[in-house]
DNA sequence: CCTCCTGAGTTCAATGATAGGACTCAGTAG
DNA sequence: CTACTGAGTCCTATCATTGAACTCAGGAGG
């Protein structure tokens, strides 16, 4: 019974997880992305197990979001840096350091906050659509499949699409109308 | 030795792991904002054990970003949608969706796309700053300490920034130089 | 009335993941 | 030769996750 892996859904979400998604590593990347990339230092900085640890980094190399790079010979000692898709992600972790300030926030305000070299000021990150630049708000976007849709463990339903799933909830006997 | 919980540390995005960093948690709230609202269907949609699924609606109920409605009297139904929290947070994983597409993708393309209504368009989300509206490339962006800050489990080198913690490094003997 | 069915869970045993301490190992400093 | 550091590995107790079986309220059909 091992924990199900989201690696095989057909869905980007799920597999953003599959890496991402652990206990730890979203922190782990987070203290990389400040320049944290001895080991000791983020064992320390975290207050996590070592063995964790060791486990996660080696994941997150395996998975490419993490390089190990050697930076002294004698004595052999490596520190971990992030890797461009590494540091693709980091944006999303702002974003959601944002809405944690927002909405599960300490009283006393925000414990980081980012500044903008560009223009300055402290950054309040915003998810826009590339093309127009207006917020994506939720009401504001509509979900339509994509050609790697399907349905299958994860995706079950949504797989289907609103049309298909109507039909199959019709054709099932005594569902649809009274649920 | 139970899990580590992320809810003391003074950092938002583990304040943000803590309520949706769960495994499942990010794809529950995707079946939620996909209009999955009943039980059984999200426990079919993902194929996830119902006691858990059970444990994280009630965890997502109880921290605010999911709300329980009644949609029936006869007989008893809830529905279970997102909060005003809840959505919020879809952007933030339609993001995070998107940096799977760009690299840990399925090789068949995006599984799911999002047009918006505004511009007729499949969305690229973006994540920008909300002043001069530029992309957050990693490099533009300079954490500065904020009033939240604290050097706790969690943060304990990142809640020094880095003066302080190469001063705290130069303290201990045999460190800072060598390393 | 009796039985079957559905939605929405709860309970349970087995197994895997986590936490945290003890331990290893290469290399340096004195 | 001893002490120390960085970077882990190994071990064990405990917790979380899985998946199946079970409960329970409330129709539907006969």
């Amino acid at each position: 019974m091992q924990r199900t892996s989201f690696a095989r859904m057909h869905c980007s979400l799920a597999r953003s997880l599959e890496v991402m998604g652990d206990w730890w590593t979203p922190l782990i990347l987070r203290d990389l992305y400040f320049g944290l990339g001895r080991f000791a230092d983020i064992a320390e900085d975290l207050g996590v197990s070592k063995n964790l640890l060791s486990a996660r980094l080696a994941a997150l190399v395996k998975r490419g979001l993490v390089e190990r790079r050697r930076y002294s010979e004698h004595p052999p000692r490596d520190r971990y840096v992030l890797s461009t898709a590494g540091r693709a992600l980091v944006p999303v972790l702002m974003a959601l350091t944002a809405w944690g300030d927002r909405w599960v926030g300490p009283s006393e305000g925000p414990p980081v906050r980012f500044e903008h070299r560009a223009c300055g000021r402290i950054v309040h990150p915003e998810i826009v659509c590339s093309h127009c630049g207006q917020p994506l708000e939720v009401d504001a976007v509509v979900p339509r499949s994509g050609p790697g849709r399907r349905s299958a463990p994860g995706t079950r339903l949504v797989g289907k699409g609103p049309r298909e799933r109507a039909d199959a909830a019709a054709r099932r006997p005594g569902r649809g109308t009274r649920g």
